[in-house]
DNA sequence: AATATTATAAAACGATCGTTCGTTTTATTT
DNA sequence: AAATAAAACGAACGATCGTTTTATAATATT
């Protein structure tokens, strides 16, 4: 690996700090200069436009994403182990996805969700991506015998999601730890509501 | 009403639609007096510094919050009714609160969970207020004998906040209609999950 | 070791930010 | 109608924004 894409990972290690706190808008081409002793031309260089470094570091937040979440639940077994993993890992993610300020494409979507542009799209095919890949996994547990036939699986994804969105205002805003517990609960409720007895 | 006042509050409805759409931390002095014809000073002298301005457009939001969601809702009969058209009125909000931006609590949020100051208080606190009044309207109807004894207020508080914020992210992200349907069927079940069988 | 390429730096650009300062215009009150 | 207070203005402040230009240093290639 060259100097230039080295230095150009730790710029977005770095970026990836920065935005989780104040946002993909609030990041400064200036602060992140700074805080890796860089001038504000040499890290610009890197990418030729403020928008391009905010595309980047939300590539690698959602590479990331998949990495730590999505790619360990494929390690469990077909059907509901692997809906639990996802879960799971999922809730893990929320309380700490390595970054100080929270996962920054739930921070992107409210900067972004009604501003048009490439970040715009970048999200929106990172979260239907994710809801896709959710609702796979149902039809999965259904076709395992695990979930009840007549189970939709675009509402229970649209619940799952809802619990999560839910773990991580009441984990990040009141820094409430029986969020964890909460979230638990209503996805175990969401899992027996669907399941198939024997 | 004085003059003052009333500019004041030209200002402040100008103030809720950009934040609704840029932030409240994007809301720009200079931006808000050129949708207003005015000089930057003269909208400056109103508020004395921004964050006051963020602050005030933020209490004008919670009110109206207030008043179109959960006022109405109090006029629906104690327990499960009243719980219903606090749903719907919520649901009605998310759809159209008179922004083009969406809500600005839930826009706030993302950006100011992790920022300390007066706007992350105020934000603690009102959410914290929110929570506490859809706990009050579980019991209620527990007390009514429309939901069972053992239905933990705060655990329903949860799921019944998760449906909504599943909601606005659907809605606003992917516009999708569906999303709606989504949130009905969900809170439906929720409920029913829970109702006290005669 | 010499050369070509890449990476970083320094300085400056115009624009906008929140804020302050006098001053002038507009309302309100006497 | 005169006196007073409130409100809005225009100009400027220092700071920061993203970006461009020009130049130097470090790295890779021959």
């Amino acid at each position: 690996m060259g100097k230039g894409q080295q230095t150009r990972e730790a710029i977005l290690d770095s970026a990836a700090i920065l935005a989780s706190r104040i946002g993909l808008e609030g990041l400064s081409i200036g602060l992140l200069a700074t805080a890796l002793n860089m001038s504000k031309s040499g890290l610009f260089a890197h990418f030729g436009s403020k928008e391009a470094l905010q595309l980047e570091t939300l590539r690698a937040a959602q590479q990331r994403f998949a990495e730590k979440v999505f790619g360990p639940a494929l390690a469990a077994a077909r059907g509901e182990a692997r809906m639990r993993a996802l879960f799971d890992n999922w809730i893990a993610w929320l309380q700490d996805s390595g970054l100080p300020g929270g996962c920054i494409m739930l921070g992107a979507v409210a900067e972004y969700d009604d501003r048009p542009g490439a970040i715009h799209d970048a999200l929106v095919a990172g979260f239907s991506e994710l809801r896709g890949a959710i609702a796979k996994s149902v039809r999965i547990a259904i076709d395992e015998g695990h979930l009840r036939a007549d189970t939709d699986p675009w509402q229970f994804a649209f619940e799952m999601f809802g619990i999560v969105l839910a773990t991580s205002h009441d984990w990040r805003l009141h820094g409430d730890p029986r969020a964890l517990q909460h979230a638990r609960t209503a996805f175990a409720q969401l899992l027996s509501r669907h399941a198939q007895h024997a």
